[in-house]
DNA sequence: CTGTTAGCGCATTCAG
DNA sequence: CTGAATGCGCTAACAG
């Protein structure tokens, strides 16, 4: 590993220490010349700063912690580059942790990235487990969730409408002709789980079709699950002729159930994911589902916090990107 | 953010900073009573650890780094959390960095991460590029390869099979009657994706089938190329029964362009792909595939890295995972 | 078992 | 425009 420092290089220079860190950082009060010298010998030391010494006595680490709950998740990992996109073009790090949707987790990542000190952090958090946001609050650290929102605590956030997501894949089914939709739900630490389920009732509400609750599963998320899930459902005979589903990858689970028993998509069954994510398109058939701009999600929430990293950002507390509907041909 | 310090500690608790320190770090020479006492004190007082204080004067960061050619692609994310689960059992943190495939990119990681000053690395790295490999060496940071080799310089490195991955696919569509199989082969910043050639060519060869060079395409890695390129292919009037392609997501494009022109799989076209990502098994239809361990490659290179870091690594230089075929109904 | 001293590499005063 | 002094929070080396 490297071992120049800033003093070296001034010895070499022939200038203090301090006049070697003007020229690095690009600070005022140095002459062009000078600072040109030491850049080239700097260089030619093959000098590679120290952050850890920077970050302890700037007390700034240029860096931003984002957690997410599932890094193997087509949806995190775009929203991840979107965020990756807007730090590194200002010279942020990113530090990413993986919560796999395990509360334990989350909070252990929020201590180990507070004990780097990063500037601020980006989440997307559990449904209903405040303590940790409180305790952001309480540290006073920047932060900006993403799908996230509670509303008993005033923070910034980024999200897709959620109810209209629900609203727009269920609208679309009724219009289909379809009345007895299958709900499955998304996983219990998925924040917007609740509110995708409202859009649902507000589509059915909006057509006049009662609400019935038989028509609502619940599910940990998995593929596997859904499809263990369509399977006990199919030999339960419950009555329906649409499913929609909270996520691509539970309408994938459902679908390769459904076909198992013979059914035919969308003849027999139509079906409307959500998310959009990369296998929606070439699924057998091309599913329908709500398109939510994530790279977008990332960005947005990323310059947020950088913007309130900086102190001036006075923006609105929550942002709405509202998804889309794209119909494919499971419906 | 926490400004609690070990000097706020000790003057709480009436001992020195460096008594703090010690019990703090579960350190001997220290009493269990004043040990307690002071973890008490600590966690009343809200302490965080300031990290880059610690590795500033320790000269460690209990921090690796990795670099992964795309994070979105599910193959990465599942090495990436072999690489979590050993890292985070054993107390390290991990900097992930996305290189996007760009060599600039990937050089731009490795600058950032020695700044951060990271116990080690693990890396994909590019094709051919040997100049950042050559850098670690002379910076004598102890890093390990994942799917990467280099027959040129002496570097440790978990991989799998590619030879065999690409034999064990060429080899069964051999066995199911194909003689013109088609292969689709990977971007030029995968290293492997020679390799898997070759083990397609020594299939060809066992069975003493003469290797076509019209036979091989090149893309880019995606899903979108793949697709396009098939369509030309077919409108080419290329005579082939099968396609293997270097990886399942290749496959998907493929079987996309195959079906849209009415051929039926595999009736008409066999199709192998390599990785058994988690869609695999969910495509229509399921896709034959090259099943590779990625948890274990990433486990198994973290694990080999932490020693390294120790110094006690005497294991083998390079770590060779072998791959299995799974047969699905695309074949 | 505990305290004292020193300094990791850097940026921030404040003098010149 | 440049230099000297100071200390960020912590641990390592040495005394007691």
């Amino acid at each position: 590993m490297s071992n120049i420092t800033l003093a070296e290089i001034a010895k070499v220079a022939n200038v203090s220490t301090n006049t070697v860190s003007r020229a690095l950082n690009g600070k005022p009060d140095i002459s062009p010349k000078t600072k040109k010298r030491i850049l080239r010998i700097a260089e030619d030391l093959g000098y590679v700063l120290n952050f850890p010494a920077k970050s302890l006595r700037s007390r700034k680490t240029a860096t931003i912690g984002v957690i997410v709950t599932d890094i193997s998740n087509p949806f995190s990992a775009t929203v991840v580059k979107g965020i990756q996109d807007v730090a590194w073009s200002r010279n942020y790090n990113v530090i990413l942790c993986d919560s796999r949707g395990r509360y334990d987790r989350e909070r252990q990542s929020i201590k180990m990235l507070f004990q780097n000190r990063v500037d601020g952090l980006l989440l997307r958090p559990m449904e209903k487990k405040l303590l940790d946001i409180q305790m952001l609050h309480k540290q006073a650290i920047p932060f900006v969730l993403i799908e996230g929102y509670f509303s008993s605590v005033n923070t910034d956030s980024v999200v897709s409408d959620w109810v209209l997501g629900g609203f727009l894949a269920t609208d679309h089914l009724i219009k289909k002709g379809h009345k007895r939709i299958l709900y499955v739900n998304g996983p219990s630490y998925a924040a917007n789980a609740y509110q995708r389920f409202i859009g649902y009732k507000s589509g059915l509400r909006q057509s006049g079709i009662r609400f019935d609750e038989s028509l609502v599963k619940a599910t940990d998320g998995t593929m596997q699950y859904s499809y263990q899930l369509m399977k006990k459902t199919l030999s339960d005979k419950l009555d329906f002729t649409a499913v929609f589903a909270f996520s691509d990858y539970l309408a994938a689970g459902c679908i390769k159930a459904l076909k198992e028993s013979g059914l035919k998509i969308p003849k027999d069954v139509a079906v409307v994911g959500h998310d959009d994510i990369e296998f929606a398109a070439i699924m057998e058939p091309p599913l329908t589902t709500v398109h939510i701009p994530r790279h977008q999600l990332g960005k947005k929430a990323a310059e947020i916090l950088l913007e309130k990293i900086s102190g001036n950002y006075k923006g609105p507390r929550t942002l709405v990107i509202k998804p889309e509907l794209i119909v494919r041909e499971s419906t």
